[in-house]
Order: structure tokens, then C-alpha cells, then sequence
DNA sequence: CGGTATTTTGATTTAGCTCAACAGACGTGG
DNA sequence: CCACGTCTGTTGAGCTAAATCAAAATACCG
């Protein structure tokens, strides 16, 4: 009884992006910190910046490399993760054009604490840490802007664990599908469909959960018809009945 | 065959502690992230200042409590926590003086998203939200220590979902006590003693667990000699051997 | 010294893990 | 365009870590 069909997600076509000067200036200008520049300090930033082409599923960074860029994403998407000892692997989170990572911070620890892959193809900004502190220090509007960012991550961080310590599987899933319909739904004739190459181990390992587990619940929602989801994607049909079920 | 004996904290005497402008401004200057501040301009930011007295066990905000203020731990301890509807609750945080809370950030929530209570009796000063985000804007030296701190706090974070996600209980409690070793630990005749009020339940709380659990793994510990415990206190024998076992 | 909150410990239950086999989807090369 | 191999997802059976429930013991406080 299944509706699936072959893969429903858009790829982009990053393949001929040139990052030209002009391309990569106008790709700033659209980061949330770099908003308030004036134009002309935007292309000094710009300056700076190197762009990356990478495809879909490369490294661009490992967990204990040294730390010494700050990363923007231009486009595509990509996913940080913690990976233990044993191998198991935390999926930290999932970011989207305009998103940063690589640690903006300079003490301590200098390596990175996490891995970054590419989960479709990406354009990539690197600039150096030290550069990037420096446009900090003379314009406290995107130091201001970076610290909401990771203010508004930490809280999210917290919620999250708050979820791992409190609720069941079934709950802390329901509420990873309506973050993600939120952040990277796209409307569709499937219904919220998430434009994100999504397995059911990528989805374990955001929910702290098995594969197993996690293929058993997203069974039971499209059985409840509240999901639709195929090999590595996933749409919301229901999006207030998972709220309901991730609340009560 | 229980090394207990009556409560080995030492209570700080804040009691008849009157916050005089002149301590405040001392207090002001041992925060890590005013320290680059010239007197003069800190002379300037006590002035928007209010300091408080609370005895402990006190709630300072509450979850859900309209935002204004930024607070700084001057003495004494304080624990973030975040509460389900449930009644269960999620310890987030422990502070120590310097450290500060309630959110640095204007946009979206303007709502505390966790409970401030103290755990001892504190001192805390207040600043309008608006006010520090105006030194921020100043003096970048201050934003970008309050980044720095925020990065750390998200790092630390972002480790304990990957535990909460990886680890059985057992590992989780001992690394959870070598952190409090490291970050509220005192030499004493009986090891190394966490000077802070800590049950089973804050344990629990911290571990993602039941106090029952809690209570059982710490019995466990004593019994192997890698820690002292009593009603509320906790001293490390061995923390090298807890650390062996968190990581392990 | 009595009362209360915390801690310990036992007995039972259960959510979710592991292991394992199978099935469906996708890509690739002929 | 079809056949094959591989990777992803599904589902069953059994097991286990930890939760829950409950009672007893201990520490602290007035």
C-alpha cells in the first residue's frame, strides 16, 4: 500500500557555479551577519573569503583537525556530526545557505569538535578565523549578529537535550519531522516535502535512537497517513497531528 | 562500613554581605568577560547595574518569564533548570561567580527558556538586556568574550547530546562527576570534595536518569572507592579511574 | 527526640536495542 | 532498456538496561 515513487527531491544544479566575484559578493551580502555591511566593507570582507565547490557527501572538515576557518555555507547543504569512538555517529545539525560553521572561537580547544559533510552538492566560503574576528572587533553588528546565532543554537541544543532525557523515541522523532518540515519544507503534491536527502540512520542518529527504531515509528506515521517517505526522503502530510503527538 | 559524617560543604557567609558600590565594582572586574574594560568605563556599566541577595533554594526567574535583565553569579551558586509539563525536570547548568545567564539575545524569544534557582545563598547583579547590549556594541572585547563563552557553553552542549545519545548510564555519571570535580572540586581530607549541594535527584537530573538509577550506580562507585558520599555532598577518591570509566 | 526529606535497595515491568533475514529502490554497465 | 549488485529500509524474535513502584533505612533539622 505504499505511495512511494522514485525520489522526489530537487537537485540543485551546482555543478557549472562559478563563484565569481560578483556571485560570491552578492552570496555575502545575503548571509544574516553580513545584512547591516555597508557594501563597500562587504567587498573587503569579501576579500578575504575563498569559495569551495564540494559535492554530495564529501568531508570538508574532520572532527580534531585544527581549527582555523570559519565556514559559510553559499549553497546546498551540509551536516555536522560527532562520531565516538565505537563509531556511532551524533548527528549535530543540518544547515542551509547562510548558515556558518567551523567554531568562531579563539581559545581553547583549536580543533574542531565535530564533522562536516556535504549532504548535496555546496558552495562553500572559508575565511580565516583570525580575519573573521577582526571584522568582529570593527563591526560589532556581526559580532552581535554571530552571537545571536549561536545563542538561538544553544537554546536549541538545550531543548534537545531536554527531549533525550525526557521523552520516548516516538516523541523526540515526531518532533525532529516538524523542525525539519519547518526549516527545509518545500509545499509539493506530496504535501511538506523535505528537500533533504534524509535517512532512516541520518534520522537515528538526530533522535539518539537505532535505525531499527526509527524505521518502526516512521512505519507507524505513514500507516497513520501523517507521512509519506521513500529511500532517503520524507514528506509531511499531518504536520499538526506529529506536533500534537511530540507535545502531549 | 560508610565513611559518612555530617555535611562537609562550608556555607558561604554572604549573609551580612551588603554589595557596596565599591564591591561591586570589584566583583565587575573579576568577570571574565569585563576584565578588558578600562575602570573608568566600568565604573560606567556598575552604574546600570542592580545587585540582589538571595538565600538558597530561591527562584530567581522562572521559565516562560518575560526576558529583560542579564545576570551575573557575583557569589554563591546557581543551577539552570528546564521543566517539563510533566513535572519532570532537566538541570542544565551550574554556575559559579562570574558566570553569566539569562539570554544575551533580543530577537525571537524574549522569554527565559529555563528556571534560574540557587543552589546556596548568592549575590546577583542585574543589567537591563538592552543596556549590555549597548556595551557590547561599544566595547567589542566584551561581545566577543561573551561569544567565546557561548561557544564554549554550546560545545559543552552539544557533548552531552552525544553522550545522552551514546553512552549507558553508568559512563555518563562518571563523567558528569569528573566535570563537577574539575569545575566545584576542593582538596579536603576526603578526596577531592564537590563544593556544592548535589543529590541524587540533581544527579539524575544531570545524567538524563532516575534518582533510583542514580543512587544506584553512586553506591556502586563507593563501593569501589572512587567516591565519598553523603546527604547532598560528593567527594572523588579517584577521579583518574572515573575518568578510565567515562571514557572507556 | 521526633519529623521530614533524602537515599538505598528490592522486585517487577518495559521500551527500545541487537541480531538477523528479507524486500524494495537505485545505479550501473552491458 | 533491462539485469544485476548494492545500499537502504522493513520487520520479527529475543534480550537487556534502566524505569517504575514500593518499602525500609538513614541523615539532617528544629
Amino acid at each position: 500500500m505504499s505511495d512511494k515513487r522514485e525520489t522526489p527531491l530537487s537537485t540543485p544544479s551546482l555543478q557549472e557555479h562559478h563563484c565569481t566575484v560578483d556571485l560570491r559578493l552578492e552570496k555575502l551580502g545575503m548571509v544574516p551577519f553580513f545584512q547591516d555591511l555597508p557594501e563597500e566593507q562587504l567587498r573587503e570582507v569579501n576579500k578575504k573569503c575563498t569559495a569551495n565547490h564540494y559535492s554530495k557527501g564529501e568531508t570538508i572538515y574532520r572532527q580534531g583537525d585544527s581549527a582555523t576557518m570559519l565556514r559559510v555555507v553559499v549553497a546546498g547543504n551540509v551536516k555536522l556530526a560527532a562520531h565516538t569512538l565505537e563509531g556511532e555517529s551524533v548527528l549535530l545539525d543540518m544547515l542551509q545557505p547562510g548558515d556558518f560553521f567551523g567554531n568562531p572561537t579563539a581559545r581553547g580547544r583549536d580543533v574542531y569538535s565535530e564533522t562536516a559533510e556535504t549532504q548535496t552538492s555546496a558552495c562553500i566560503l572559508s575565511i580565516r578565523l583570525s580575519d573573521f574576528r577582526e571584522v568582529m572587533n570593527r563591526y560589532p553588528s556581526v559580532a552581535m549578529a554571530v552571537l545571536d546565532i549561536t545563542t538561538d543554537r544553544l537554546n536549541e541544543s538545550r531543548q534537545r537535550i531536554q527531549h533525550l532525557s525526557t521523552l520516548p523515541v516516538t516523541k523526540r522523532i515526531a518532533h525532529i519531522l516538524v523542525t525539519l518540515g519547518n526549516k527545509f519544507g518545500e509545499k509539493d503534491s506530496r504535501g511538506l516535502l523535505i528537500q533533504l536527502p534524509l535517512s532512516r540512520k541520518d534520522l537515528a542518529d538526530m533522535a539518539g535512537t537505532s535505525p531499527a527504531t526509527a524505521s518502526r515509528i516512521m512505519s507507524q506515521f505513514q500507516n497513520d497517513n501523517l507521512i509519506t517517505s521513500g529511500r532517503q526522503w520524507v514528506a509531511i502530510n499531518n504536520k499538526a497531528e506529529l506536533l500534537r503527538i511530540s507535545a502531549k
